[in-house]
DNA sequence: AATATAAATGAATATTCATTTATTTATAAA
DNA sequence: TTTATAAATAAATGAATATTCATTTATATT
């Protein structure tokens, strides 16, 4: 029996995440991925049932990854600022790490692959985060919030920063450069407006 | 000469709007658009030159309105926490009125007409809003910092907490709504971060 | 009322799309 | 070495795509 060629469905996987950050869902084809790893666009439909599970399949896996890396070394029990300094860190690791998921993960977003991407690879890691808002609060370390709140002040401003720095150039025309002096002038910022 | 039919061109983008946020750009085809607005497909090429300009034309258009709602009744000369407020109160207000322009937009930064859209609507207003930073900086009222840390710090908060609401359901399963209590309470916590 | 002209159209075009079919190729097990 | 089986492919499929063409329709100007 012919056995399956990793390095080939390793391929697929980097070129379809590389297509579609180039040139958007509305650019991505079967055929196009085929031709960029120069295999025969059947061979996708042995690797996936369709273009839908292809590029769930991708981002799922992908998604697993990040969150993965997002809760590695944090624990749920940590004081406030040592916890969210964790999260920050391990975000920034990885967002320097992998340049382009970023983008991915912003176009899945506001695709029609949302719902069933936010479903899937959030489970666990979404139990962990609200965990440890309520255990600060609990603590009094933080006043009381609506976790979308806690989130959007907590989180929002990092990923904004890692967008800058993705697009290079940002609204004053100077390249931007996320530096870790940048960082963690941020993370203070974002410390003084939660701590009690 | 015939002239030509304004409920039509008017209808033409409404449609498009509504159609682009349901199904994406990818989900998004001419002849769909077309046989939603109940008119020939040859027709939007009397509009526009083609799928592409149809789209831009579009998304500028909505970017410039936005763009006037969000320094409606701002100065660049305005105290820190007043002008600040003011941007929120115009952002809130405008999100409200067009509840589907922030899924579009979202839509159009993460797609391959980012380069164009961003270029095109933002001229103008990115000059007041480093001019009120710069300003602000210069009273003493706010640390000097990169123009994008305040960006981050200031907004993106503001732009994910209506993110949620228009998610309906969050992190947490419960459902989110977007009050104008939320609104304020996440708006001290912005000040607080920033205020020297 | 006649004319000129752009709007609007229905039908056609060529191209690209996702997916399938028939066939060949590699390899693990016999 | 033979056999069985899944991998891999080239070519083909029909449907959907963006765009154009030939024609008709409405209206402002003469």
């Amino acid at each position: 029996m012919r056995v399956r060629n990793p390095d080939k469905v390793q391929l697929v996987k980097q070129k379809a995440i590389e297509l579609i950050v180039k040139d958007g869902f509305e650019g991505f084809s079967m055929n196009k991925l085929a031709k960029a790893c120069s295999i025969s666009v059947a061979t996708l439909y042995i690797y996936y049932k369709d273009r839908d599970d292809l590029i769930l399949n991708v981002a799922m896996e992908e998604g697993e990854m990040m969150a993965k890396a997002m809760i590695n070394g944090f624990d749920p029990n940590m004081h406030f600022e040592q916890g969210l300094r964790r999260q920050w860190q391990n975000r920034y690791q990885y967002m320097m790490d992998n340049p382009v998921m970023n983008t991915f993960f912003d176009q899945l977003r506001t695709s029609s692959y949302q719902d069933k991407f936010l479903a899937g690879f959030l489970a666990d890691f979404k139990i962990i985060m609200s965990k440890f808002m309520h255990n600060i609060i609990q603590r009094g370390e933080i006043e009381p919030m609506p976790f979308e709140v806690y989130w959007s002040v907590a989180f929002a401003p990092l990923y904004n920063l890692v967008r800058f720095d993705n697009e290079g150039q940002s609204m004053t025309g100077k390249p931007f450069k996320l530096t870790d002096e940048v960082l963690w002038q941020t993370f203070n910022l974002v410390v003084k407006a939660l701590k009690k």
